[in-house]
DNA sequence: TGAACGGTTCGGCGTGCGCCGAACTGTTGT
DNA sequence: ACAACAGTTCGGCGCACGCCGAACCGTTCA
């Protein structure tokens, strides 16, 4: 079988600690530098130099030079798409075993970026929301935006002109820590650009976490019924 | 960060020649023995055990043992999923560099089973086909039946009833050899399904590769017009 | 011009793991 | 009962690769 050959490198690249720590890391969206991620993955600058190198020459990375640092990140939706989905197998991987229930993961959990969108309760609020009021539709085979909700999302001051690139308009995407999904694509993106901007999320140093304003709050149920009060029910699987 | 660490461990047990191998022949849809598998991976028996092992309790493999055999197949949809999703990432990253072109990967690339359903060539003329006559729609967000396509699909023999184990019902999956997408899902595993009833398409032997039938040819033309005679285009990528 | 700093390259060390053959278990058939 | 065969377990070998520190290259400030 011949055919394997590529995948045997491209799954051997993600199935080393300190690489995929890289790799989850730039997962939140931003470019990082080399240094920093060193710092993340717990190495010398010198290991993760070579990961990165083999990284970008495998196209897994993208990296772009300024002033006399490098800046590392995901090369395309498809790496991105790639690492959600290793994720998701990891996800059903361990039944429940053991959690770790630290503050880092709870915080993970409540909400986080996935790639360039809202992953986590935060995430699957969101998108319960919207499927609810009709502004998008959202099921296992796909996901669009219907005519009412472009105009609503357009004007919340989301970017709506199908890109360029022709990438991905709208997705579910599996969130693997409420096993449901929320919005991904380019629609799931401007939403998380939208919230950034008006202050009603903020990133967390670090960490792909994603931290809920007070406004954030009061803004997301106002303009989308976003309803986050259910009274701790989070350690239901919701899989309806 | 303490996420990735199942990550890890899935991506490292396809991120090996050997494992990777046995899994591309599974995603051929079938069971296998753990011989058969040996002998694809070119390994002894001895090590096969213990790669189908360590595969069946990070549940990327189920097995069955029947008489004194052990038959291993794919756990879930997920786990084809994310191979097929790798291979995709897989694909972009060698830029045409060194293409074998053996007869063998040239079989690969005009038919083959994708999990449960048919790609390459023949299963993105289908897909183009189905499109176009509006029994399906499909597009970068997801996939649909249309009530026509219903209809027109209950006719040809496809068991259109939701299947009970949740499983996606009708979406796009990247072709990797032809970059463009065909059907996957519950529908796209019914129309192959039909297709290897109908004897008009044979599995070969050892290979996932897929064999149309003169009587598959005619029959898939005039049942859904599919046209596999454009003239030797398949050199062009044909990306839209 | 030199010091500080980000990043990369190189040489060498240690180990994890993929491999096999031999031995063993369990089933089938004669 | 014994031979044949599918599959697994175990012990040991050898290589691949992940790691680091030191040296080196370029950029940015004093």
């Amino acid at each position: 079988m011949v055919a394997a050959a590529n995948v045997v490198e491209v799954a051997a690249l993600v199935g080393d600690t300190a690489r995929a720590t890289m790799l989850a890391a730039l997962m939140g969206g931003q470019s990082l530098t080399a240094s920093e991620l060193a710092f993340l993955a717990h190495i010398s600058r010198s290991t993760a130099s070579e990961h990165l190198g083999r990284l970008v020459e495998a196209r897994l990375l993208a990296v772009t030079r300024k002033r006399r640092f490098s800046y590392y990140r995901i090369a395309s939706p498809l790496v991105a798409r790639m690492l959600e989905s290793i994720k998701a197998v990891a996800a059903i991987e361990t039944p429940a075993r053991h959690q770790p229930r630290s503050a880092q993961e709870d915080a993970l959990r409540f909400a986080r970026t996935c790639y360039d969108h809202i992953a986590g309760r935060l995430g699957v609020a969101i998108a319960d929301a919207l499927v609810a009021r009709g502004t998008v539709t959202l099921d296992d085979d796909g996901g669009a935006v219907t005519d009412m909700g472009t105009r609503e999302l357009v004007a919340f001051g989301a970017n709506l002109a199908r890109p360029a690139g022709k990438r991905i308009f709208c997705r579910p995407c599996l969130d693997w820590s409420e096993r449901r999904y929320h919005i991904a694509g380019h629609v799931g993106a401007e939403l998380c650009r939208c919230c950034l901007d008006r202050g009603w999320i903020r990133r967390k140093r670090d960490t792909r976490a994603l931290e809920l304003t007070p406004a954030g709050r009061s803004g997301l149920a106002a303009a989308f019924g976003v309803d986050l009060d259910f009274s701790n029910a989070d350690s239901v699987l919701r899989t309806a």
